[in-house]
Order: structure tokens, then sequence, then C-alpha cells
DNA sequence: TATAATTAGATTGTACACAATTTAATTAAG
DNA sequence: CTTAATTAAATTGTGTACAATCTAATTATA
């Protein structure tokens, strides 16, 4: 395609950028219905899912796997503790690390999340192959982006 | 790929808006060096860009472009006023609309933004072909979100 | 034409997101 | 062994995002 002037980059239509900050926004306002069943947020959702894969882990180790630092972990962590939904003790190796494990019902809040993924990837329309396309294509990208 | 039990649907690797949720926030951290040079932070950028395409537009069609509600664009507004690159004014035909319009400042910052979308792409490493895919795809996504 | 309904923005409250700084604990180096 | 450097979280401050509500202006309707 050719550019007719400079300033045509400039325009919304032509960035990759803002359809990828508004599918974020809008893809998580999918989940919000359902969330809401299980009086979470989206941050608290993810948080969750990282410690249904593996318990018992540092907020160090919760914040690499989410690309989130301790500034936005912190008040999630306490929030989804003052729900019971996790623990927060130090590790008795090394007190600067915080370990998180879920409680009973934290344990138990998996099985009705189970449902979550389904219902939500019906509400987006897409063919599977579609959405796995559009996955490994952004996971690539967030590769590169991280790698500066 | 078959599903071994019905908790897979719950790992963070098999999430389709978890990829886009993380390429949202780091694709915006790539353009913050850039955008620090015009001190704008991104939603400031994309207002900005709103009216580099159309000056005198209201806050209401704003919202419509950017897909962006006037709880937030109030404060983003009245800060772009404070930096002196817009002006707000009641329209005459009807007082509930507010006009937002690029000041002589405003429409000075275009030649220096306009740089920015190329420096920004290279540092994706994206092949033109990947970005334009992604673009699409993602667009698609959205219209499909957005009626419900 | 008076009242109801709608509309555009503003406001309030909650929840991130992240840069920058601080604190406490641990490790490394001289 | 002592001091310096590093590390993990917490804290502080700024800036979104958005639901819910409010206010004022406009339009529709009985």
């Amino acid at each position: 395609m050719i550019n007719i002037n400079k300033y045509d980059l400039l325009k919304l239509d032509n960035q990759l950028c803002f359809p990828i900050y508004v599918a974020s926004k809008e893809i998580i306002k999918i989940y919000k219905p359902y969330l809401k069943e299980l009086n979470l947020t989206y941050t608290q959702y993810i948080v969750m899912m990282v410690l249904w894969e593996e318990d018992n882990i540092s907020v160090k180790d919760i914040g690499e796997k989410l690309y989130l630092d301790s500034g936005t972990l912190t008040p999630v962590l306490k929030k989804l503790e003052k729900l019971n939904l996790i623990e927060r003790r130090r590790s008795e190796e090394d007190e600067r690390v915080l370990i998180i494990s879920l409680t009973e019902k934290g344990k138990g809040l998996k099985e009705k999340a189970s449902e979550i993924p389904t219902k939500a990837f019906c509400k987006t329309g897409l063919k599977e192959e579609d959405a796995l396309l559009l996955k490994d294509k952004l996971s690539e990208l967030v590769k590169n982006l991280i790698n500066n």
C-alpha cells in the first residue's frame, strides 16, 4: 500500500497497538458477568489461575507469570486474602519472600471457574483455528516486546 | 488436541484473553519513551490522534471512536486542557455537548508525533504482513465483542 | 404545553497498572 | 567480619478504566 503523506500512519485505523488495546478491554468485559458470579475481578481471576496451576508460590513468581509487579500484586493479594481465598506467609528460608497459598475456599472456587473459559470463548464469535492463530501471534509478539 | 481434563482450559497457556491483555500492556510500554518526549500518556496520545484526524469534535464522538466513556475522558481532557493542547467549550446549538478543539500547540505536536508509529512498529519485531493480519483479526474480534 | 423520557457530561467510588522510592533481609566482596 | 550490593515486597503518587449516579439540557408525548 502506498503512503500518501507522513501523517497517514498516525491515523487510528492504521495502528496495531490501538486494536490490541481495545480488544483487551472489550474481551475482559466479556468475562465480567461470569466473574461476578465468583465475586472476582479479571486481575484477581488470573492470580487465582496461577495458583490453581501451582500452589504455594511467591509473589515474585506470580508477577513473572502475569507480567505484574508488586505495586499491582500487593493490593490484589491482600484483597484475595480478605476474601479468604488465599493465605500470605513469609518463607522460612528467606524472610523477604512472601508465599501465597490457596485456602480450601480458594481451591473450591476452581470448580465453578472451570466453566468460564468455554462460556467466554463462545462470546468471542471466533472459530477455534482463528483463536489459536491469534493466541500464537500475540504470544510471539509479547516475546518480541519483552526482549526489548 | 484432546482435552485431558476439565481444568485444562483454565491454564494460563490455553487462554486467548490473557495474551491479548499482556500484549496490550507491553505494547503500550513500547510507546512510553517516545510519548514521554511529547509529555503524553498513551490515553492522551490516542485522544490527540482522534483530534488530529478530526478537530472540533464532541466528547461523545471521541468516546465512540476510542471505546471510552466520560468517566475516563473527562479527566483526560481536563489534563490535556491544562497542558494547553486542547480547548473545551460548550456547543451553542446544544449546551449539553462539549466541543473539543486543538490549540495551536496541540496542532503543532502532530509533527513530532508523526515519527512515533514507525519507531514503535520497529520495536515489535513483526513483519508487516503479520502486523496487518493481527490488526485485521483483532478488529474483527472487537466487532464481535461489541455486538455482544 | 406541562411532564416524562432521553441524552451529554461530570462525579464518585473501586480497582488496577506502573514508575519510583523505601524497608528489611540476604548475599557478595574486601 | 564488616560494609556494600542485591533482592523481595511494600508504599506512594499519578493516571487510567468503568460502573453507577447525578445534573442540566433537550426532545417526545400525552
